[in-house]
DNA sequence: GGCATCTTCCTTGGTACGGCGCATCTGATT
DNA sequence: AATCAGATGCGCCGTACCAAGGAAGATGCC
């Protein structure tokens, strides 16, 4: 029963949101192809029509969930003339992105707590690093920005502040996905921003 | 062809280490048991002697594989009366095993990068669980001591505090594990540790 | 101490199960 | 008519788990 191309688009969309639904909640390898397509409401077909198999299908959904992210980077990407509200805004953003967008959470899910990362994946590990290390530039340019302004003081080489920066961040993210019930994250995001500067030596 | 109980002890640690490095570098799921004996040295029988099933196996090896880490917690959350030395004692042991120990490598390994926590896994979650409750608290206690004493200045909470150092170590895990090549954690070392104290106000 | 018995540790073959991927078929759309 | 979107069924494979069996140390008895 073929349906116009929007229809097409629209299945191809159903079945990437029950994938990152299933994945992120029974993970990788628990999550079979059948219950997706259930999840979706079609057949196992245009999983195998839309997708090459179910690494390709992994890949495309995390690209898929990463949206968020990646404007967030390309957006403070672009105001290297203010460094601190630039790194500011990320890091309030990150967090509260976490606490309250359902995609950019189960991104993270995903990645951190539902994959068994192997050379099977080895093209999605690919992208995930070059992501990391476009945040860790990003930060790095804005803290040599900062420290060329004067607005921070510190000793330290930006390319290291830039990596700690970057740690600092997924340290939160991985302990509260790991054990959410251990603290709330909107009561502390404001701490946990407050503790970036003093980490930057603004405080 | 029965062997004394000594011999069959050393089948026990014998088929943990294979798991633990199999478990490690090919995540759970597409290690088998066949390729855990093989790399045992023994047949499929003795895992199920020694053990009740997978699940049990993954839990007893982590077990096994944590045992520096819990040795560690123990050790530091002696030295109440000296808090600056415990935790600089903590940061410094918990990298340096990182880099240099195997088996504190690889069992992080497992649990951050090898691993689909599922509800399957809910005893060994449990238990993980417990484990970094036990790493925050001790973290509180010595923050609070050091407010305590006048040895670090900062207005916050000893309890967000004590998150926060576990969160910091953490970061710094997850992303070197993640992406090794992306820096020396050897060389970086260092400067892990005197951030660590900024971040506490010790400047 | 010597013998029979029991228990322990391990081997091997077999079974049941479930998933991925593909091949084939259908029917609407253009 | 030709192509696209999707449904369905089957083959193949691999794996966890479960007997049944066996061999040698441990144990009890005289």
């Amino acid at each position: 029963m073929r349906r116009t191309k929007e229809d097409a688009e629209k299945t191809r969309q159903t079945v990437l949101e029950a994938a990152l639904k299933l994945f992120s909640r029974d993970g990788y390898s628990l999550t079979t192809l059948s219950r997706i397509a259930k999840e979706a409401g079609c057949s196992r077909g245009p999983i195998y029509w839309h997708f090459e198999n179910k690494d390709d299908l992994y890949e495309a959904v995390l690209a898929y969930s990463q949206e968020p992210l990646e404007a967030l980077v390309a957006e403070c990407s672009g105001m290297r003339e203010t460094p601190i509200e630039a790194m500011d805004h990320f890091i309030e953003r990150w967090l509260s992105l976490l606490a309250n967008d359902r995609k950019y959470r189960q991104s993270f899910e995903i990645l951190l707590n539902k994959t068994e990362l192997t050379d099977a994946m080895s093209r999605t590990l690919k992208r995930e690093r070059a992501l990391t290390r476009s945040i860790i530039a990003m930060f790095r340019h804005l803290v040599a920005q900062a420290a060329e302004q004067g607005l921070i003081s510190t000793q330290e080489d930006p390319e290291d502040l830039g990596l700690l920066s970057y740690t600092y961040l997924m340290g939160i993210t991985q302990t509260w996905l790991f054990a959410p019930k251990l603290f709330s994250l909107k009561q502390e995001t404001a701490f946990f921003q407050r503790q970036f500067w003093v980490l930057l030596g603004r405080g």
